[in-house]
RNA sequence: GCUGACGUAGCUCAGGGGUAGAGCACUUCCUUGGUAAGGAAGAGGUCGGGAGUUCAAAUCUCCUCGUUAGCUCCA
């Protein structure tokens, strides 16, 4: 007899050989009828494979409730999915399909007259559905390294051969379905009828092993369900998303812009905008004032030796914006593309004491990278933005509390613009490919330990990354999801022993003796562009009242009231409270339309019986109606809900 | 940069070898209004740009610019 544990903790005794399946008919048919695939220990398994363990198994059962029953039905879609396209195109070479965090892809290489494209997706869908209702079952057959080998050959399939290579005799499987074989760890579900519903996403050129040099295969992303019902949920919430799209609430309510004419990535701020972003600078300034930064200011362009000496001259000089020329031959200058090397010199201006440390420039940096045209995305990724920047230079035993302090700052920031959901990111460096950092073991040692320990005291769970830390240091970001989904970084901190070391910054210690400062880069925004267009995001373009460009809007009943509004608006000015008069010759019906579309959050409505008693009839943003106010309670009104906002209460 | 898709009025989009259409926005007039669209009339586009095929191109082909989904990259 075997032991099995369950997550509620209860024990029941199974024969040896018994499968998950045969323990989910024992509980209930329609359990058995649901199950997907199996959690043995913490590990993912087929339901079919039996269990032989003398010890007591954890035994979890998955269904399409679990992340787990969702991944292993989206792995085994893929297969359905390389089914299909084999039907139709019998020498596609397949690479790799695994499931992803919304469904599933397969990376193809397609015969080089065919070029696969959306408008063959219908075709394939039919296909998919077709070979699921055949309730094939996924069959696990162990296969040894050399037969697996000669399969692979004989099909002319080098990505499978290549992934062979990397894998030992005995642990090799294949998995098939119908008539689809293929090479496969698994685990799949018990067979393809529980695939009830597919959407193939979209086809998209991806590299194979991602790696640009490489051949670029065909990958196409699908999604399934158990049920047609869910698709169409799946297919709504979507839809929904991208209503939330910065790039069309943007335009919708005139915040920014492209043209063609000033060039690519580069954002055109409207008034409304610029509005927004001045209350964010303003808002950044004042916070900044109290945690004891220094405001510096520094040009948009810097000398080719500037970025020479910091290194990023030889990293990033043939992918920047090329150099701008003087009249003087041999003088370049590079359009500033982060602002630390400048901030070193203000650091080197003047001879600097250990009792002057921590020192921490800050500055609204604009920069400018010449980023691939591919991976431009409305505001979250320009080409030219504003850093909300700042360098900390500290003595090396003060790494550890300046860091924890900017984390501080951070959060601070992240709860007053209301952003709850945000992922910690730990970048480190990959110590396999090390020639691609700059600076000594020694340093990035200590700078890694120093945030990973930050992080540990300041209660972050942090993801940890290996291979994505800075060239000069690791980092701290704090990543947030865009409306589709997408992870952005936006506030980041970085240790970096490297630019004092290339900068020969020095302070004087108690010791009498001269000693290197450690810098650390910080940007709580990140860059403001990118933070808006998720502010955007996550709020609908419903902003915090305190940022909103319009907080108020008068509706006059009708235009004999204009005069008296305009009164009105200007004394509501001096409560610095922002907002217009909507004078127009149209029913107040449609101003209350247009002023709900636009999203303002207080429409104050005057007519007769208004005008008389001098108050102002109050409707809220989504209708609710507030009543007859006094310019004072209104006034009060709003300042508390800002306070409220801002946490001052 | 690479692969696929897309580019028609200010916006959202329809159309599609015989030289353009809707709704909203805009302008003017009528209406002077009470909590999510009052009515009428008008103005707006060499269909992203260039070349080719054709008697004829917004429509087909090629090139180019831009947007977009991914891949790669991200100081």
């Amino acid at each position: 007899m075997i032991t099995i544990q369950f997550p509620d903790n209860t024990i029941k005794k199974f024969p040896k050989g018994t499968t998950a399946l045969d323990i989910a008919k024992d509980i209930s048919e329609g359990l058995a009828r649901n199950i997907l695939a199996a959690k043995i220990n913490g590990v993912i398994t087929d339901v079919k494979k039996p269990l032989k363990s003398d010890q007591k198994i954890d035994l979890e059962l998955l269904t399409w409730k679990d992340d787990g029953g969702k991944s292993t039905m989206w792995h085994s879609s893929a297969h359905l999915l390389a089914e299909a396209i084999q039907h139709y195109y019998p020498s596609a070479k397949f690479a790799i399909g695994p499931p992803v965090e919304n469904g599933f892809y397969y990376d193809i290489e397609f015969p080089k007259d065919i070029s696969f494209s959306s408008e063959d997706f219908l075709k394939i869908e039919k296909k998919i559905l077709e070979l699921a209702r055949e309730k094939n079952e996924y069959i696990l057959t162990e296969i040894s390294k050399k037969d697996a080998i000669s399969y692979f050959k004989k099909k002319e399939n080098n990505y499978k051969l290549e992934l062979l290579e990397d894998l030992k005799d005995g642990d090799i499987t294949f998995y098939q379905q119908g008539g689809f074989i293929d090479l496969c760890k698994g685990p799949h579900i018990p067979n393809t009828s529980f695939i009830k519903a597919v959407k193939l996403i979209n086809v998209a050129g991806a590299y194979w092993k991602g790696d640009e040099k490489n051949k670029q295969l065909t990958r196409i992303y699908g999604i399934t369900f158990p049920k047609q019902k869910e698709l169409t949920e799946y297919l709504i919430k979507l839809e929904e998303a991208k209503k939330r799209d910065h790039r069309k609430i943007g335009k919708n309510m005139s915040l920014f812009m492209f043209s063609n004419k000033v060039g690519q990535g580069l954002p055109l701020w409207l008034p409304k905008g610029a509005y927004l972003r001045n209350k964010l600078i303003d808002f950044m300034q004042n916070t900044q004032l109290n945690f004891g930064y220094l405001p510096v200011i520094t040009p948009h362009i810097g000398s080719k030796d500037l970025y020479v000496c910091s290194g990023h001259y030889e990293k990033y000089g043939e992918d920047s914006f090329q150099p701008i020329k003087t009249p003087n031959v041999n003088e370049e200058f590079f359009l500033k593309p982060m602002n630390c090397p400048h901030h070193c010199e203000i650091y080197k201006s003047e001879p600097r004491s250990y009792k002057d440390l921590p020192l921490r420039f800050a500055e609204f940096g604009t920069v400018y990278r010449y980023e691939q045209s591919g991976e431009l995305h409305g505001l979250t990724r320009v080409r030219g933005f504003t850093q909300d920047d700042a360098h900390i230079f500290v003595t090396p035993d003060q790494v550890q509390d300046e860091f924890e302090a900017v984390i501080d700052l951070v959060l601070y920031v992240l709860k007053a613009m209301g952003f709850k959901d945000y992922i910690v990111q730990i970048s480190l460096r990959d110590k396999n490919n090390k020639e691609k950092y700059i600076g000594s073991e020694a340093n990035w040692e200590l700078a890694e330990k120093s945030i990973i320990q930050s992080a540990k005291n300041k209660k972050l769970t942090p993801i940890i990354e290996y291979g994505e830390a800075a060239f000069y240091g690791p980092k701290l970001d704090f990543m947030i999801k865009d409306a589709i989904g997408r992870k952005w970084q936006l506030g980041t901190i970085q240790v970096d022993y490297n630019l004092p070391e290339r900068f020969n910054l020095e302070y004087k210690g108690s010791d009498d003796k001269m000693h290197q400062p450690v810098m650390i880069h910080r940007a709580p925004f990140g860059s403001l562009e990118r933070f808006i267009a998720l502010l955007i995001e996550h709020t609908s373009g419903q902003f915090p009242l305190w940022l909103t460009p319009e907080q108020i809007i008068i509706l006059p009943i009708s235009k004999k009231y204009n005069e008296y509004c305009r009164k009105l608006l200007n004394s509501l000015k001096n409560y610095d409270i922002r907002g217009h008069v909507d004078d127009r010759n149209e029913t107040t019906g449609k101003k209350i339309r247009d002023a709900e579309m636009n999203k303002i959050p207080y429409m104050l409505i005057i007519g007769e019986k208004e005008v008389k008693e001098e108050l102002m009839s109050v409707r809220e943003h989504g209708g609710n109606n507030l009543g007859a106010m006094s310019t004072t309670q209104l006034t009060t009104l709003i300042k508390s809900k800002i306070s409220k906002e801002l946490g001052k209460e």
